[in-house]
DNA sequence: TATTTGATTCTT
DNA sequence: AGAATCAAATAT
């Protein structure tokens, strides 16, 4: 089942210990390649620091304040890009990171390293998480039991004070 | 117009 | 500990 994206106005942080387990597919052409979640990180608001909405709309960020369900990659440190699933209502700015991906042959551990085996990059910015577009998710019914799922700080945004230490950052263990 | 900086990852 | 590498944010 493809999730609609109305799965995705609601708050981010019940959206994001929901995505895990979720599966992600990829379609490049004829090629399909899918995997579940395993790792995400919400990032919320204005308020947060570690948000890139937090200093105003601008127009890396512009497709955070639109309506929940589309993808918001950019690029970072010029190498890697950094997939997100934009949530919440319009004018909300926010946002879930994928982290880790699961696949039958490999888990990938990384935002950089997922986008880079996934093929996805600028040409995805702003599309909606539905099969045109290539890049969607499906509730593939597996279902995790609480215990399986842990919570921990987000990593790589030393930069965002106090707002570093929030546990927004969700992921499978074992 | 110039400089700084990352929601990273791999190499030394 | 440092490099790779670049667009956008910030400073000048």
């Amino acid at each position: 089942m493809i999730l609609s994206l109305d799965f995705f106005k609601r708050p981010t942080l019940e959206i994001c210990p929901e995505l895990l387990g979720k599966f992600l597919i990829r379609k490049i052409g004829k090629k399909e390649i899918s995997g579940f979640v395993t790792e995400a990180e919400a990032y919320v608001g204005m308020d947060d620091k570690a948000c890139h909405a937090a200093r105003g709309k601008t127009k890396r960020n512009a497709v955070m304040f639109e309506p929940g369900g589309i993808w918001y990659v950019y690029l970072c440190y010029g190498m890697y890009w950094m997939l997100n699933i934009v949530t919440e209502e319009k004018d909300f700015p926010a946002a879930i990171l994928i982290r880790g991906i699961k696949t039958v042959e490999k888990h990938f551990n990384g935002p950089g390293k997922l986008t880079t085996s996934f093929q996805i990059n600028k040409g995805l910015n702003g599309k909606s998480a539905t099969p045109q577009s290539g890049l969607w998710f499906e509730d593939r019914g597996v279902s995790l039991s609480s215990k399986d799922i842990k919570q921990g700080k987000r990593i790589g945004i030393n930069y965002a004070g106090s707002w570093q230490h929030k546990p927004w950052r969700f992921f499978i263990s074992n």
